[in-house]
DNA sequence: GTCCGTGATGTTATAACATTACATACGGCG
DNA sequence: CGCCGTATGTAATGTTATAACATCACGGAC
């Protein structure tokens, strides 16, 4: 196990900032905006907007991060590497953040695609909820 | 049909600011950011970015406009009223728009919220794609 | 008519998010 | 060494969105 793979970019062969901004997305432990990454980052030497920005563009490609559309705001992935069909719900109460991977969602978006001659590059899924934890007790099940 | 119904809040009981921002929209046959209505409804007086952002959220209310995340634009709704569940293709070869509500994503949309205990208050679905006239000619269906 | 509540509007300023443009540093390799 | 590609630093700017406060127009209660 000691050395690497060939095509192995899964870990930390990143550039410095670049896990330096993906060890505190991680630690974060829910999303994170870019400035709040920059603020939390200042003693570590990181001192403006684009450092972060391209830190996250890296982190994007390697598919380590996501960036959550409807809250202009960026979490580490916990999941290995799934090619495409991540989808986040985000509890509209506590914030918290839950990524999953449906079969049924991807199946579906994927007869639509096929059904209207559109070739599908990337789906954009985020479910705001409330989640198991925030729902009053014994709420009706919808 | 001279007089209207009750509760028939479909149409143009809207504010001045509002009519205008619709009616702006849907001339522009695809989406267009606030900064892009504001600049073009300045000759109707329209000066300051409050006025149309109020108004979208007017509009969004009612759903007869949709916000696209991914876009930070909006849209004007073609149907006539759907609950939940609109999503969009967005073309990022041509910028078109195309909305579409698809039962089987709802329904497993649905089906996973039940699932994981979470109450579900709206989705966000966008799909970058690249449209059927858009593909390079004789392209692979995928 | 006067008062008051409410929703719409207007306006200034600012917050929050993101990128452009350009300069510098550093490692691999001819 | 000299070149190149990637990463980095930094200032300025561009873009998107809201806060905060003042005012206006209308409708009902009195």
């Amino acid at each position: 196990m000691a050395r690497r793979h060939r095509h192995d970019h899964t870990l930390d062969d990143l550039p410095r900032n670049a896990r330096l901004v993906l060890e505190d997305l991680s630690r974060a432990e829910g999303p994170a905006t870019a400035y709040e990454i920059l603020e939390r980052l200042r003693p570590q030497g990181i001192a403006a907007p684009p450092t972060v920005y391209r830190a996250l563009n890296q982190l994007m490609e390697r598919g380590v991060v996501h960036r959550l559309e409807s809250l202009n705001a960026f979490v580490a992935c916990v999941h290995p590497r799934h090619g495409e069909g991540t989808a986040f719900a985000i509890c509209h109460d506590c914030g918290g953040v839950e990524e999953f991977v449906d079969a049924d969602i991807n199946a579906a978006l994927g007869a639509l695609a096929g059904r209207k001659g559109f070739e599908l590059d990337h789906a954009t899924i985020e479910l705001s909820v409330l989640c198991a934890s925030c729902r009053p007790a014994g709420e009706a099940r919808s």
